[in-house]
RNA sequence: CCAUCAUAAUAUGAUACA
């Protein structure tokens, strides 16, 4: 069994979700048992390939084998029916569940904000006497993704009142709430708290949350900086700070960092090119755009998407080259959107 | 018999136009 649970559970961790699935298939075909680790990494694979049918079915199994009532087994449970589509039914697992502790309605509180349902989630929140650090990390970035700014750092702002421990997570949510909203001086505020908090360097994910968070608040310069400050930076940091300059119209700016971060050999992805595309459009500059759009096939061997299409088409209009636009909106392998 | 090693849930950054 446990060589089984290791198995199923690396397989979709590989991104390999269905293999992960069929091994648990034939598990059961050679009579061994299931464990509650088992159904957790086979219920966490359907989450994974939206399968509601297949996790319906492990449902049953866990009925019918008798499984008593467990945090870990149940919680999967209503994060598979949250990531299926199947609130309602996520929900009545939920409610079915005796002594509701703060992990079951950890899960409870994403699957609703994953949704939109805020009030729902909210509620459950506010019932929640004992918050962990993943129920307030959930409840500001669920805020933050439905775009309720504010209240992602009212929620924030509690707990730091109520001297709960704020992790890497909820400082990196909270920080986004700031870029999206233009809270420059809520950011800046988190900024100190950060540095204080931090014994060594701080990790990747939250000087780039910095970096966009001061490109997007007007500070360039305090943007730049940061990034300067960091000894590691991956794609998604060069990404933030490139899109920054192009943001403030410093072009040049943004193509001397993309050609430094290929030089560090960091590989672009798709959103790098959206990124140093969006700085072509904003100054209009055809002849760099039209380089960048052909490197990404030639030298990266990269498939634009709509996205980057879509970069091209504006870069081309807005420069009155429509005919040009046209035959390229034509050319998509894709319906146009 | 002892020692050592492996498997649990939830939250976290970038990307044009609008």
């Amino acid at each position: 069994v446990f060589a089984y649970n290791t198995m199923i559970r690396g397989l979709s961790l590989a991104g390999l979700a269905y293999k992960s699935v069929l091994l648990f298939n034939s598990m059961l075909l050679t009579g061994l048992i299931p464990d509650n680790h088992t159904y957790t990494f086979v219920l966490k694979a359907c989450s994974g390939l939206n399968a509601l049918i297949e996790g319906k079915q492990v449902h049953c199994m866990i009925i019918k084998a008798g499984i008593l009532p467990s945090t870990y087994v149940h919680s999967s449970l209503i994060h598979m029916y949250a990531n299926s589509d199947g609130l309602d039914c996520a929900r009545r697992v939920f409610d079915g569940f005796p002594e509701k502790n703060t992990l079951i309605k950890n899960a409870i509180i994403t699957g609703y904000l994953q949704h939109g349902r805020v009030d729902e989630a909210r509620e459950v929140f506010d019932g929640t006497i004992v918050k962990d650090d993943a129920t307030w990390s959930a409840m500001v970035t669920g805020y933050s993704r439905n775009g309720m700014y504010m209240e992602a750092l009212g929620v924030f702002r509690e707990a730091t009142v109520c001297g709960a421990e704020l992790n890497e997570s909820m400082i990196v949510s909270a920080l986004s709430a700031c870029a999206q909203s233009g809270a420059l001086d809520q950011g800046k505020w988190i900024h100190l708290y950060a540095c204080r908090r931090a014994r060594a360097e701080m990790s990747a994910v939250l000087s780039t949350a910095l970096v966009d968070m001061y490109a997007k608040c007007g500070s360039i310069e305090s943007s730049y900086e940061v990034f300067c400050s960091m000894t590691r930076r991956d794609v998604v940091t060069w990404t933030a700070m490139i899109s920054g300059f192009a943001m403030h119209g410093y072009a040049k700016k943004s193509f001397q960092l993309f050609d430094e971060m290929v030089a560090a050999g960091i590989r672009p992805n798709a959103a790098a090119f959206v990124a140093v595309l969006s700085a072509c459009t904003h100054v209009g500059d055809i002849e760099m755009g039209r380089y960048y759009f052909n490197r990404m096939k030639i030298d990266f061997g990269l498939t634009p998407s709509i996205e980057h299409y879509g970069c091209m088409v504006d870069l081309l209009s807005r420069a009155g080259h429509l005919a040009e636009a046209e035959d390229l909106i034509a050319s998509m392998p894709m319906e146009p959107n």
